[in-house]
Formats: C-alpha cells, structure tokens, sequence
DNA sequence: CGCTTTCTTCAGAAACTTGTGAAGTTAAGG
DNA sequence: CCTTAACTTCACAAGTTTCTGAAGAAAGCG
C-alpha cells in the first residue's frame, strides 16, 4: 500500500481516481486543467486546497492552476476564500452548490431558446421548419421548468438520506 | 429581402439562423461542423438534406459533410436513409429522437457514476472525502432515474400541444 | 461488365488551444 | 515604505484539432 508519510491516505489510489474522474468530466466537454483541479478538490477531504497543493499534486504550474480556478469560478463549480490573515487563497467545492451549476445549464438553455426563437420568427411561424423549431423550443421550456422542480425533490431527497447540512 | 429564386425562403435569414444556433451548440460542446449540419437539417423544411445539399448551404466539402454526419450519427442525433433506386443517402432530424438523445446524457451519466463509485472504494466510504462522493454518486442516480421521467411527462404534454405524431 | 455518381478515407496544411516560464500586480508583515 | 509571498497576466512553443483535396470503395445503371 501507498501511504505517504503522515497523510494516512493511499496517494496513489487519489492520483488514480483524479486522473480518471478528470477523464470523464474531459469527455463530457470540459477543459483538461479545470477537468483536473475539480476532481482533486473533490477527493479532499477538507473539499478544499490551496493554490500550490493543487500544483504539487497535479504537477502543474501556478499558471495553470490559476487558469483552471478562474474558470471553475466563473462555472460556479468552486468558490475561492481568501484564509483571513494571509495572501493564500483556498478553493472549496461546496457539496450543493456544485450540482445547481452542472444543472444549471439554465444559461445554456436559455440561450438556446433564444435562439430558435429567432429561428422561428425568421423561418416563419407557418412553415413546416418553423413549426418543427417551434415544438423544440417548448421542449426546453418545459425542460427548464422541470429541472428547478426536480432539484427541489433532490434537496428534499438528500435531507432525508444524508440528514440536514 | 433576399430570395433565393424559386426557393420560397430567405436564404440569407436561414444562415443567419444557422450559424447563430450551431455557435450555440458549439458553446455547449459540440464540434463545429456537426454544429452546423445539425442546424442546417433543424432549418430545413424536410428535416432532411443529401449531402450536396449539406455541402453547397453550408460552403464545405463532402468530406466535412461525411464526418459531421458520422458524428451525428453516432450520437443519435440524425439518422441516415438511403433513397431507393439511388445512391444518395439522405440525413433528417427526427423531431424525437434527437432530445432524447440529448438527455441520453445518460451514457455519460453512467460513466460518471461508475468513476464516483471507484472513487468512493478506493478513498473509503469512511472519509470525509468518501462521504462527499458517495452523495454525489447519489445525486447521479438521482439525476437518472427523474430524467426518464421527466421524458414521460414530455411525451404526453407534447401530445396535448401538438397532436399525435 | 464497365462507367458514373456518391460517399468515405487519408495525409497533410492551417488554425486553434493549451500549458509554461517570466514578468507584473497585489497585499501582508516587518 | 520596503520586502516578500501569493496569485495573475502575457507571449510563445508545443501539441491538437479540423478541414481540405485527392485517391479509393461501393453501388446503381446502361
């Protein structure tokens, strides 16, 4: 078994699921770096690091961290807290609020509509293409709806399984 | 206002709407040229194009044309048809099946469940790290089992809008 | 059975993306 | 107020991805 001293926890095994956690979040379309930087968050125990941890463990410079965090930020997926008292900076995956960002694709969906909205009122609203457009924008109207119904059955869900925050 | 001659349809409007809707998907992940396909085939009053047709619209050569729609193809989002008696194929967007091949994240969601779950052996159920993933694997599975469902309850409120197929 | 049309595959040029080192900025601590 | 630690920005090199033209394969048609 893999323990590095004192950290009472198997490195290689958290290498090992970073790396193909990261893997999977790449595939569905995220950046390599903030792919990477989220899963290590993720397999901490803390749920947080500082700037050059992340480095260390994923052997990347500090630029890249920096890259990786600001889009993580601007994704909603992490927060960044300044440790009072020092110039270190900390990012935290914040259990609920990650999920709310993955679903809230609401940005993506509402930016979609807009555009088939166009569509529709260019294609003409009488025409077999406008028509067609027509019915997939209320597919993800109603989409939208539902997605802030079923979070709310999640957190419902979650205070009875894993109890209250 | 620009007609293209005999077409019936302003040419230029379609583009607009094309490319404006295909930087959308793009924005969301999807690579540019199958992007741009998609959109040409939602635009069109047919829902179906050859591919010259794909070529000519869209200023790309038949072997864009043939990747984009392998893509498509492969992802659910278009199917292909032979016309009888030639060797034209023909692509169409089959008004279901692409959003349920949207929300047929659940390949992906699948992957990220079994990534989460290794994740949560090999870090041990026990930590504070193997705890937090354990929820999230069950927000997946959460995530799911409502997305079946919610497809169930677009089917029937599409046919009340729309009609019956 | 060979010609022709249509689609596919492939190698390479062009364009874009990504991560790095180095210089720059900010703010704590003496 | 100067020093120094921590993060950010920037230009560029390396590595990918993407689209094209050209050659190739499949399949109708005469």
């Amino acid at each position: 078994m893999t323990e590095s001293a004192g950290s009472g926890r198997d490195a290689e095994a958290v290498s090992r699921f970073v790396e193909s956690f990261a893997a999977q979040l790449v595939e569905a379309g995220m950046p390599r770096m903030p792919a990477r930087v989220f899963a290590a968050l993720l397999s901490s125990d803390e749920g947080a690091r500082t700037s050059a941890e992340l480095g260390e463990q994923l052997r990347i410079s500090p630029a890249a961290v920096s890259g990786a965090v600001r889009y993580l930020a601007q994704t909603h997926m992490v927060s960044r807290e300044r440790e009072p008292g020092s110039r270190r900076e900390r990012y935290r995956v914040h259990g609920d609020q990650w999920y709310e960002a993955l679903t809230n694709r609401e940005t993506v969906l509402k930016r979609w509509e807009g555009a088939l909205r166009e569509g529709v009122t260019s294609l003409g609203a009488d025409t077999p293409a406008g028509r067609r457009m027509a019915e997939t924008l209320a597919f993800f109207e109603f989409v939208e709806v539902e997605i802030v119904q079923m979070m709310e059955r999640w957190r419902v869900h979650r205070e009875k399984t894993f109890g209250p925050e």
